[in-house]
DNA sequence: ATAGAATACGAATAATTATTCGTATTTAAA
DNA sequence: TTTAAATACGAATAATTATTCGTATTCTAT
């Protein structure tokens, strides 16, 4: 393991008035900013602050620590990318494989646009890994592909199933991540993406054979 | 981007002696140790060196920073690694799909067996990760496995296959490594392993097709 | 208008770190 | 044995950092 657990990466007080809502946000703003242009390794809370065009000590009046930040910017992305996924994966109104498609290339499409931005938060997540929060953010993710699954391939056994999940969640977050370290044209993450598409589709109609 | 590109890597005095290649070896070694023990966050010179039971300006000798440490100890497992896959890759006494197997099954017991290791030495990455030694390593394995899948599916078009060998390399490395973050039974690991063969043969296969 | 709460400030603190360089010791060749 | 190169040492340096806390300002409710 790495180091000690962080303390607290969620709680302190609560903005009331208009004015400390807007310095969050401020900083918040700031804080994607800083991460873009100087990198995880860069990111301090003087930095923050001072991009933000607020003191420290308001900083940490709504951030108990440097990795709540972090943390905060994270948790909006998986939120984010969490809605357009369950957006693609219930819509009835397509098959499930045609769905498994969209999603994966939307997926891809969507990690190349923010791939800065992922890189640096990436190089950042040893400061709040450890936290409660994130295992519960990944349970969330995990039950969405599961349900998904149950539809994809309904007649194969659940343990086997199951293991279909994690593998293919895996693959579809992992390669694109890393796919997306490097910059590609259009045409590429296209090619890429469908690639991707007939792998994980071949295997579940092998699957469901 | 991150930052600034890192000066040297590798270069320094070369241990000449038998003393002094003993205490490169003794500065490696308690890096390793340094690096699972304390984690990448606090790797620093002054800790190898006091694990090592060396001086700092001993180990400044030859390092010419703490990046070069790090980069070291990836290069050589890199190394490792890459010498147990072309051993599985080449020996042409199977056919290319049981090769394809083993190779997966190795590398994913290989990735589990060493997950504390790896997962600091990825923390640390964003040191030594823009070094141009590192785009070498990834061209020679990248060329490892286009041979291979030039045996694997001779018959599609180059262009796809490139796709093809392209997702199939991110797909091993990457899941493999998720899947390690978090620790697994021996029967857990063999069955994602075996789960990961099925989804790739599939794959093949059907490009075969 | 005014008191108390909320907010904002930012210099100061305490800790950690990478790296250097002047000096001492050891080795190998003459 | 002498000498120069190689090696080893580690206190000192210079820089960076996360975080606090005493004080000043602004808001809100009465």
């Amino acid at each position: 393991m790495s180091f000690p657990a962080n303390p607290q990466i969620t709680t302190r007080k609560q903005p009331q008035q208009a004015r400390s809502n807007d310095l969050v946000n401020a900083i918040l703003q700031a804080a994607i900013q800083v991460l873009q242009t100087e990198g995880a390794q860069r990111f301090t809370t003087t930095r923050v602050a001072e991009r933000a065009g607020v003191s420290v000590g308001s900083l940490y009046q709504y951030f108990p620590n440097k990795a709540a930040i972090l943390f905060r910017l994270q948790t909006d992305e998986w939120q984010q990318t969490s809605d357009m996924l369950s957006a693609i994966l219930q819509n009835t109104q397509h098959q499930p494989m045609v769905r498994l498609r969209q999603m994966i290339v939307a997926f891809i499409q969507s990690e190349c646009e923010e791939a800065s931005m992922r890189q640096a938060l990436d190089d950042a997540a040893p400061l709040y890994r450890d936290a409660p929060e994130v295992a519960d953010a990944r349970a969330q993710t995990k039950a969405l592909y599961q349900q998904f699954m149950l539809e994809l391939m309904p007649d194969v056994e659940a343990k086997q199933r199951e293991i279909a999940s994690e593998l293919m969640m895996n693959t579809i977050k992992t390669v694109g991540k890393s796919f997306s370290d490097e910059s590609h044209g259009a045409a590429k993450i296209l090619a890429f993406s469908n690639a991707m598409a007939d792998m994980l589709c071949a295997y579940v109609e092998k699957l469901n054979t």
